[in-house]
DNA sequence: AGATTAAACTTGTCATTGTCAAGATGAATT
DNA sequence: AATTCATCTTGACAATGACAAGTTTAATCT
């Protein structure tokens, strides 16, 4: 079913409001958002939205639902560019992932964390967010190896590592701490995972 | 010059409304947040804040800024009543400081961190901002020792001591991460010490 | 003290926005 | 071919941010 242009019925209004959306969110901000801004930009009336998404959050809940989606595979795919099966290299592919993520999509990023962990109740973005917290304790269990008694001493890993990659990515990605610079990224990245092997310890 | 109440000059309404800002901000969080709900509860008229902060933007830059400067007074605080002079437990207060902060203003912490980091023509906001972070400088400074040469690594020790400070507060705000709960206070601030030590090394 | 100036606050207005209700359209099903 | 139903539109309303113009009090100056 493809998007037939100038009929009523738009064939995937859906995906089109939630990249209009995302395109919307990074140029003005999450302040300058407005849901008649993206029905506008799609071509639809401004009651569009409402019918996929119900209300403003909804939308942005879907957005987010994605973002965690996309997150997740950035995590992946820089795992599977890893050739290594080491654990350690593994999670610092897995940290180069997030931060991948976040420096490309940085609004998006923010989204997806500044509301509060989301409530079981809404389901979808519930379980996205989910997963990929579970793409970091599953390479924390790698690396460790299974262990079942100290199952504190492993959430105090996961807690340190996700910390650490977490508050990196935000104060990267606001502009707040800047790696020195020559050779960008290279070095971004060398830093980047010196300070992530801390946390692994 | 006291607050003459019922007279038609407030007296220290600057004040009274980053106050009342403050408060609608934790109860009804960023999205619902309002000028004119703010001058309701104070009981001026709807057009009051502009002139003392311009627009919207203005009066949550004034927020962020008085946030960011107790947000220092936190850290401090937590320095003083560190009656040992040994760097490490100075800075361990301080990275407890922050955590205080974090979750006794959750919301007012999130609008400090929600923008990029502000342009230095934002006076007020960048200073205060600047001076906050300054502090962490100084206490891993105190513990590294002042060395002239290796400023990069001295710059790797603040980025990964912030990262994890910063990333453990979001994270937990937002109730992403739990420490096992048996004598919450203590047992939270005892794993946060823990950690912390990895990112000082 | 009295007049003048400036600051603090109010009232009124406008465009924009989110949300809801009711209607129009066309695709799928029977 | 008729019906059903999801999809989208139109229209309306209250709330909001911002601005302009007016009003009241404090401060300053002579």
């Amino acid at each position: 079913m493809l998007k037939t242009k100038d009929s009523y019925h738009h064939g995937d209004l859906r995906a089109a409001l939630l990249k209009a959306a995302e395109e919307v969110l990074a140029e003005t901000g999450v302040h300058g958002f407005s849901l008649r801004a993206v029905a506008k930009r799609v071509g639809v009336s401004h009651s569009a939205p409402a019918h996929h998404f119900g209300d403003a959050k909804g939308l942005l809940d879907a957005l987010a639902t994605e973002g965690f989606r996309r997150f997740l595979a950035a995590m992946e795919a820089r795992q599977a560019a890893e050739p290594s099966g080491d654990p350690r290299k593994r999670l610092h592919a897995s940290g180069l992932g997030y931060l991948d993520f976040a420096l490309g999509s940085p609004t998006l990023f923010r989204l997806m964390f500044s509301d509060d962990k989301p409530a079981p109740k809404s389901q979808e973005l519930s379980e996205a967010a989910k997963a990929s917290f579970m793409h970091l304790v599953e390479g924390v269990t790698r690396l460790r190896g299974v262990s079942q008694n100290d199952n504190a001493s492993a959430m105090t890993d996961v807690m340190a590592i996700w910390s650490m990659v977490h508050g990196f990515s935000e104060l990267y990605v606001s502009g707040r701490i800047n790696p020195p610079d020559c050779e960008p990224v290279a070095d971004r990245e060398a830093v980047f995972v010196a300070i992530l092997d801390r946390a692994i310890g």
